[in-house]
RNA sequence: GGUCUCAUCGUCUAACGGUUAGGACACCAGGUUUUCAUCCUGGCAAUCGGAGUUCGAUUCUCCGUGAGAUCACCA
């Protein structure tokens, strides 16, 4: 019987990157694993301590995200729990409580200086080309706190070794550790303090946070024995890195909105699929995994060490791969806003049919528009696009004309289902003596004036004889 | 500067100390009797450097080098 209780604890600052996202996917898949052999829960937890910071609409965006990737959590500021409420700025006199017990037990004081006095000792520091530390300058006598000073916690050096369970054994010098401030002088804790509060309180198993948080990591160590509770698994993530450069992926460096990549038409288990697999990997050669296989297979001893770079070629080679994984009816649902325009009118029916054409060659929603466009409205002839073909701009305008007349005669006599289609095309390379690479393209052309477009057969078929036939001719008229 | 972490194709990665260093993306070339962004086949391409341990290091140790993080009344 394992027991697993993971949280995401992201502060309202703003919209979720690919980063935080991935933090939260990895924990969400940890909880969701132990579910199937014991107790798994995840927790939504919202670090709310710092006002300044504060963007308004973040948690309603945070929640949206998770919604969107599938991440579905069990206990959280929306809908509460056992160990409610899930908002930090909200358990403040739960802070307060476990402040006063370090106070007691002569491990927490007053901070009595000012900003001022505190800038000299780091200048002070930094002349002396040494590590600045507050420590070094604990106060003697420090005055009883009364909530309007900064309260610090009284560390106890020590060097520390530790297992992670994403980077193995870690060890640091006591030049780690610090008396770090507890609570600010506005009252509110600071998350070096609250989050091992809550953590130890919400009895979280698995913490799981990105590699900037490494540094710090001593210090909690202290404070865990400090306030003697028992430590859970740490776990390291590493970086996500910036397409380019080489710099951990950051809202300031152009980290996108994890809903943008909704809008742009990409499928949420592809993105799962390709965050889980930035930097973690199964051990065989599988690169696409359903969400389930993902709860089933992941593990945090196969989470890579080293950073990873952000590749949108695989993430969009990967939502190529889920879009063909979908059934038609569940490609069609999830499609609704990517239409072009013109299919408004179209039946559900035609625009199954058409979906199931192009299905194969999406690689994002977003590419239905632009693949599908000419079958629910009358494109325009283009001639552009057959004279920078190079097959085509071999051939005359009355050759053009003739071989468009020709197939406009043979096709008004075919049944026009796709198989007596291919037929009639078949039967009118003979007649004109042309290679498919020049006829078919023409034909094609003619009645679509798409870049690309499915098989011929299929695209004539769906488009029907009378559109066909129409279409040829508009283009035939078209052609000086 | 102190502390800490990381290091295999361009990118994501695999490899009980013994492999022609494997796969995927991207790219290139063919093929699937039309296009193509699907699909198939093939190709290109990597162990940061130097010592050491060993019969044998991508793998273990040390020293460099490079990259990154952190040193806030931010999380």
């Amino acid at each position: 019987m394992t027991s697993v209780r993971t949280r995401f604890a992201p502060s309202p600052t703003g919209f979720m990157h690919v980063g935080g996202v991935r933090t939260a996917l990895f924990a969400w898949l940890l909880a969701q694993q132990a579910k199937a052999t014991g107790e798994g829960t995840f927790i939504l937890r919202i670090e709310d301590t710092d006002k300044v910071r504060e963007v308004a609409g973040s948690i309603e965006q945070i929640e949206n995200s998770l919604k969107w990737l599938g991440i579905r959590w069990d206990e959280g500021v929306d809908q509460g729990g056992p160990d409610a409420p899930y908002k930090q700025s909200e358990r403040l006199d739960i802070y307060k409580e476990w402040a006063q017990k370090l106070i007691d037990a002569g491990r927490a004081y007053a901070d009595p200086y000012t900003q001022e006095e505190l800038e000299a000792f780091r200048e002070q520091a930094k002349a002396a080309k040494r590590p600045f530390l507050f420590r070094d300058h604990r106060p003697e006598n420090p005055p009883v706190w009364d909530g309007s000073q900064p309260l610090r916690f009284k560390s106890d050096p020590k060097p520390y070794q530790w297992t992670d369970a994403v980077m193995g054994e870690l060890s640091t010098g006591e030049d780690a550790i610090d008396d770090f401030i507890l609570i600010k002088s506005d009252g509110y804790p600071t998350y070096n303090f609250c989050h091992i509060v809550d953590d130890a309180i919400m009895g979280i198993t698995h913490v799981l946070r990105s590699q900037e948080f490494i540094s710090s990591t001593p210090k909690f160590l202290n404070l865990y024995d400090a306030l003697e509770v028992d430590r859970p698994t740490l776990a390291t993530l590493p970086f996500v890195m910036a397409i380019d450069g080489k710099k951990k992926l950051g809202k300031r460096d152009g980290a996108k909105d994890i809903l943008e990549y909704a809008k742009e038409g990409y499928l949420p288990e592809a993105m799962a699929n390709f965050l889980a697999t930035l930097g973690w990997n199964d051990g065989t050669e599988q690169e696409v995994f359903t969400m389930q296989e993902l709860i089933e297979k992941f593990s945090l001893d196969r989470v890579q060490k080293s950073p990873a770079r952000f590749d949108e070629q695989r993430l969009l080679w990967l939502n190529g791969q889920h879009i063909r994984a979908l059934s038609l009816d569940d490609l069609y649902t999830r499609v609704t806003d990517f239409w072009p325009a013109s299919a408004a009118g179209a039946s559900e029916e035609s625009k199954k049919q058409v979906l199931a054409l192009v299905q194969d060659r999406m690689k994002t929603l977003a590419d239905l528009s632009i693949l599908t466009s000419y079958f629910f409205e009358e494109p325009t002839p283009n001639w552009e696009m057959v004279s920078s073909n190079k097959q085509l701009a071999k051939l005359t305008n009355d050759e053009v004309h003739a071989l468009l007349e020709e197939a406009k005669n043979s096709l008004s006599a075919s049944d026009f289902t796709a198989e007596a289609i291919q037929a009639t095309l078949n039967n009118l390379l003979e007649i004109t003596g042309q290679k498919p690479g020049i006829l078919f393209s023409l034909i094609r052309l003619a009645v679509s004036w798409a870049p690309f477009s499915p098989a011929l057969n299929d695209t004539l078929a769906t488009l029907g004889k009378e559109v066909t036939l129409q279409r040829l001719q508009v283009s035939l008229d078209s052609l000086k």
